[in-house]
RNA sequence: GCGCCUGUAGCUCAGUCGGAUAGAGCACCCGCCUUCUAAGCGGGUUGUCGCAGGUUCGAUUCCUGCCAGGCGCACCA
């Protein structure tokens, strides 16, 4: 049973080390980061010990390896030793030695040190360090991608607002987030589909509809209709286009106001959303699912699947089978489809439409769906833990002049993405709404966001690429060639430098995690810290020569070290959908 | 009442598989542009990781209970 469980043990780490061969012939895309490497190495060598007798027990397959937070702890930190003590019958310390022996004779490692009740302390080879700016530059855009995810194809629908108003601070957030999620998850090469579904349907529409023909009357506007002067706009506006919209019959002009209103209001959230640099690939109608015949043909499937119920003359799907608090209707009594119909059969339709992972963005005011969505997909056949992922939002929060700006749809007080945009700037808006992790809530201070401060931490990560790209214009003019052929990697001593290379070398890592826990905030920190490691080793290591210095083999190294970093940064901030500046 | 989220420095918040001395920005004090972008760098000060138990070599991290705050519990959309 162990030799079993090793041999295939042994295959995944033949994989793992052909990948990593591979990178540093950097004939292929495939990359495998310094940690990769060394954790599948530190596998091999504890299952040789365990051939050679000198270890039992199970061998783990994932290895601990940490960047240590602590200098002196070298490149890199593993705490197997101690995860593996008690299984073994070993003392840490003990393992720790051996596995010094086996590691030490690896050619990128310079130096093992055991430390502690057994941590294993690695610190790497400075030529072999180095050699990930050359991954990076002959990479270049496609740093960082992966195939993690190939061959997972991802639905992913978010901000899905009514069409009833412009989209606001509440869409904010998913607008940001939503998008960085899209980007990250394409980049860990997962095929992906952003949409917005349109609640074109119900109630709501007719009511907007109404609203904006009274206002085109100067009649007063009708119960519980829509406030707000966006709705007088949209009244004008249709006027403006057709007169004669005022001379029809009032049925006539009511479906006509609606229609129009609802075109207009679309297209007016389409170009903020593009403004804002969010992207969909479906813009997905409630209509049309209704017109489609996608929501009697979700019924059916529900029927078949044996979940659908009829009482009080109304139908329902018994959703309390898989979890949720109570049973949902889909027709109601008077024959009306449901809203939640419409959720079902959308779910339906994406899965009919190959989607195997249908990722729905929500907020934290919509977090009671969670179960019942859920059940929806259970209620399919499907498996609710593996086919459907409902990520909650909590509520972003606006202070402007140290107070909250309380938002208030009735009273038409609601503040646009437009005007955030429009006092605060794309990058800066976006950078911060993506920053947070999306389950804490957060206050956005607009008076320190219209700062170009550190407060603001856009402006630390743009200015490191910036500052490079500054970097590199003076390299071309003192003539300081910095083409890979230039580099040479074991230059690159300066404990900055190596401090700059680990970091790099992490990035790969960072997009696939965040791509697995769709959470697309450890971009952003990530780039903050390569920003500060870049800062400081700018401030440290002269890059360029000196008055009349002649250029130098080192002033090519470091210049390649700021390519590359100038590379990753944009890379990163692109998955953000923040801009990189050559200028500042 | 039930459910979800949150509680880490004076403030805003990071901290995925449990690891070594718990981090960053802001704020406060002190330094660094007679050579690369000072939107930068260095140094100093700041902690009952909400509280109490449990699991173990080790818990901010995992489990249970409690306290506090936010949100949600429709034949609405």
């Amino acid at each position: 049973m162990i030799i079993l469980e090793f041999s295939a043990n042994v295959t995944i780490l033949a994989v793992d080390l052909r990948g990593a061969i591979s990178s540093l012939n950097g004939s292929l895309a495939r990359v495998s980061s310094h940690s990769e490497v060394l954790a599948s190495q530190i596998h091999t060598a504890l299952l040789r010990l365990v051939e050679k007798g000198e270890l039992s027990g199970a061998i783990p397959a994932n290895i601990p390896l940490e960047r240590p937070k602590n200098r002196d702890h070298g490149d890199y930190a593993s705490s197997i030793a101690l995860a593996i003590a008690k299984s073994s019958g070993r003392a840490p310390r003990e393992i720790a030695l051996a596995l010094k022996g086996e590691l030490e004779a690896l050619p990128e490692v310079a130096k093992v040190e055991i430390a502690g009740p057994g941590f294993i302390n690695i610190t790497l080879d400075t030529a072999s360090q180095a050699d990930v700016v050359r991954q990076i530059r002959q990479q270049a855009e496609k740093y960082g991608t992966s195939n993690f995810l190939k061959g997972i194809s991802i639905n992913l629908e978010f901000i899905s607002a009514n069409p009833t108003g412009p989209l606001h601070l509440g869409h904010m957030r998913w607008a940001a987030v939503g998008d960085a999620l899209g980007r990250i998850l394409s980049a860990a090469g997962a095929h992906v589909s952003r949409e917005f579904y349109i609640n074109d349907r119900g109630n709501q529409m007719e009511l907007f509809g109404k609203s904006v023909m009274a206002a085109a009357n100067g009649l007063e506007t009708p119960e519980g209709g829509y406030h707000g002067g966006y709705i007088n706009d949209l009244a004008q506006q249709i006027v403006l286009l057709d007169p004669a919209i005022l001379n029809m019959p009032e049925a006539q002009q009511e479906t006509a106001f609606q229609e129009r209103a609802y075109v207009a209001q679309l297209q007016e959230q389409k170009e903020v959303l593009a403004t804002f640099g969010t992207k969909f690939d479906v813009w997905f109608s409630e209509m049309s699912l209704h017109a489609s015949g996608a929501v009697e043909h979700g019924l059916e499937k529900l029927r078949n699947q044996g979940h659908v119920f009829e009482v009080d003359d109304a139908t329902w799907l018994r959703t309390t089978d898989f979890g949720d608090d109570k049973d949902r209707v889909l027709v109601k009594s008077g024959g009306v489809l449901t809203y939640f119909s419409s959720d079902t059969a959308y779910y339906i339709n994406k899965r009919e439409r190959g989607f195997e992972v249908c990722i729905y963005m929500l907020g934290a005011d919509h977090h009671g769906y969670v179960n019942r969505l859920r059940a929806v997909a259970a209620c399919a056949g499907d498996n609710p833990d593996h086919n459907i992922e409902v990520l909650i939002g909590q509520l972003v929060k606006i202070m402007e002049g140290g107070e909250e700006v309380k938002l208030s749809k009735r009273a038409g007080t609601i503040i646009t993405i437009a005007e955030l945009v429009e006092k605060i700037g794309v990058d800066a808006s976006r950078y911060t709404l993506i920053r947070y992790p999306v389950d804490t809530p957060m206050v956005m201070d607009v008076d320190v966001l219209k700062q170009r401060t550190n407060e603001n931490p856009v402006f630390y990560v743009q200015y490191a690429h910036a500052r490079i790209a500054a970097v590199l214009r003076n390299a071309a003019d003192l003539g300081v060639p910095f083409e890979l052929n230039d580099f040479e990697p074991a230059l690159l001593s300066h404990e900055r430098e190596n401090e700059l290379l680990g970091v790099l070398a992490e990035y790969p890592r960072i997009v696939q995690g965040a791509a697995d826990l769709r959470e697309p905030h450890r971009v952003a920190r990530y780039l903050e810290e390569l920003a500060g490691v870049y800062h400081r080793f700018y401030a440290d290591c002269r890059v360029m020569p000196m008055g009349d210095e002649a250029p130098a083999p080192i002033h090519s190294a470091r210049a390649n070290l700021c390519a590359a970093t100038k590379q990753v940064l944009a890379n990163g901030l692109e998955l953000l959908g923040v801009s990189a500046p050559e200028r500042m």
